[in-house]
DNA sequence: AATGAATGAGTTTTCATTCAT
DNA sequence: AATGAATGAAAACTCATTCAT
């Protein structure tokens, strides 16, 4: 048996994702006021000095952590979708995939959600993210001028698209209704009906 | 003979107030992580000991804001709106109410918000906010049995009517659009199709 | 017998002077680059955070220890020393007065030498220490209109009555020689054959 | 045959320059209290660790690099003065090597009076750099002997001439005065009245 | 010889809360 | 009711040093 040893005096991906983890978890199981760079380096099995190596403070990290699994949503909400794609068939698949993302990666999911809405993202520069963006907006353009999309602001097409499915996810995850395929066929229908011109 | 006193109750409302307004204002300014009990009593002009004459602890300090300011939201919600209100009117009102209440009341509704997405609120035993959401329960089943909405979880009719506005009022915060008279004509024209049977 | 309690939560100045009084030992003890906040509190008996009642951070408490301790040097140095003090009897007052001080505030002069060779003092704002040395300037222009101090800057002759103490001092803190009397007369008399006109 | 390697021994005296330099920077830029290893090792461009390769340690660092300068500095002070050299002029070479070195030197200097006044002198065994001294004894006492010099402790004699000099290099650097030749003269002077018999 | 990674022990400072009045 | 002082516990972060290569 051959065991490849690459530097192991080097920066390791394994710690950096121990450590998005353990802060991903703790974010979810106690909030953005509880955690601690302590915590998240016990959790993570690294010393919270350890944490330092890898990041330049605690803010860093998290502004990487976010990037990171924001992009990870967003490839994953496109995932299948091109300029070739018919307008309603795009749809469809984005709804699907968002579900999809949204229940498969619950822990991604509810980080994203606790930090949009803290004013700690306003601190950050995170134009970068807006980048994801840009293929939506030439999607809906595009279902514009085929006259199949309302002809209102982007945001406002997505809204009907995107919060459905997230906050249906959000009561599955409480318990107060279960987020099936029977709910996913309502909402696609729902959010059609508002979105279509 | 009766005598008021000004001052007959005790414990001063206007303090209990100034610690209310001062929780709201920095948890919208620095977020949860950065608030703390003794910046919270210098912003309301108290000593930090006063807060807790008012409150148990902090936990006991947020519990009750939230239920202030939820009660706050939740009456204006569904201000006009009765068990004679016609299905469409009764909705168009909700709408402009929501509006109405988020507009002019951007640091009650940031704060609710920020809160309601961290897992903070899943320790608070919060069944009693549930109360407010009965008449609106009411009003959807009495839609639904005059065939005028759909017929799917009231939750899902509600998450058309409730994001549109609180999401497109997050972009007029952000400064990305401006959510005018006519922003508001269209996402009710919108939510309508999506709900409406 | 009568006992007067002042209001025992109020500001404890024995606490403060306890702080002080720690940091200067620690400083002549074990120097600039090893105390630490915590060592502090515990030699003056108080938590590492009660320091923070008291003062904004370490660098504000080294601030006001330095000036506190600088008034004390710079008033002893001129004590019976006015506008009307001949200048040869004003010179050998100060000489004299300035042996006392050192020798009976070894760990005072120790500290003030250490911050005042350290570059921790030019980011202090310390023109306000500045005030102390102007009855010590109208002295030394008196004694010039007088031609009886030599015509140059006056830190010039300052230089040779203060260092001739405090290194002098210095050699008997270090045990090399004992500063007695004697030595007092000699110095003064060297002081005096370089500073006269 | 012999052969010359241009990198005979193996630890580089470029490195070892480098740590030095950049310590003394550092200590003259943020003090003793704040330096630290690693700012060392990032001012001189190597790795934390190579400092360990050169050094035992902190402390066995700072020693090597005070003797290091302090040598430096002892030597420039006496140079050109022999057993043969006339006291007046000796004395007079003494002042000038000194203003010279000084004014030349102003990191070392500053780092040499930084160290002289912490309590860390102490902890090291730095008899070796009483042998800089002798020279400086072995001169006044030949001064004392031909009934030039005053007949008190030599320590005494040597306060009169590297004050003067040295502190009117502090005000020079502080901006207070300027250190010209003319100022030179003056103290020359007043040093010769003050230790001449 | 040289170094980047790693860390336990330490740093300064802030926290939520209680005490004494 | 109201408060300034006090504090143990914990925060974020840095330290001198060692390890593995």
């Amino acid at each position: 048996m051959i065991v490849y040893y690459t530097d192991m005096r080097h920066k390791d991906d394994n710690k950096n994702e121990a450590i998005f983890q353990a802060t991903i978890q703790l974010l979810n199981e106690i909030g953005f006021s509880d955690i601690s760079m302590s915590k998240i380096a016990k959790r993570a099995n690294v010393s919270p000095s350890t944490i330092y190596v890898y990041f330049e403070n605690k803010e860093d990290m998290l502004k990487k952590l976010y990037l990171n699994v924001k992009e990870k949503m967003s490839l994953k909400m496109l995932d299948g979708i091109n300029e070739m794609t018919p307008i309603q068939a795009g749809f469809e698949l984005f709804m699907s995939n968002l579900k999809d993302f949204v229940l498969d990666n619950k822990d991604y999911f509810l980080f994203l959600e606790q930090f949009t809405n803290s004013p700690f993202i306003e601190r950050l520069c995170l134009d970068e993210s807006i980048g994801y963006f840009k293929p939506i907006l030439d999607f809906v353009e595009r279902g514009q001028e085929q006259h199949i999309l309302k002809k209102v602001d982007a945001h406002l097409l997505l809204i009907y698209c995107y919060y459905p499915v997230t906050q249906l996810a959000k009561e599955h995850f409480k318990g107060t209704l279960v987020f099936n395929q029977e709910k996913l066929k309502e909402i696609t229908q729902m959010s059609w009906d508002a979105i279509q011109a």
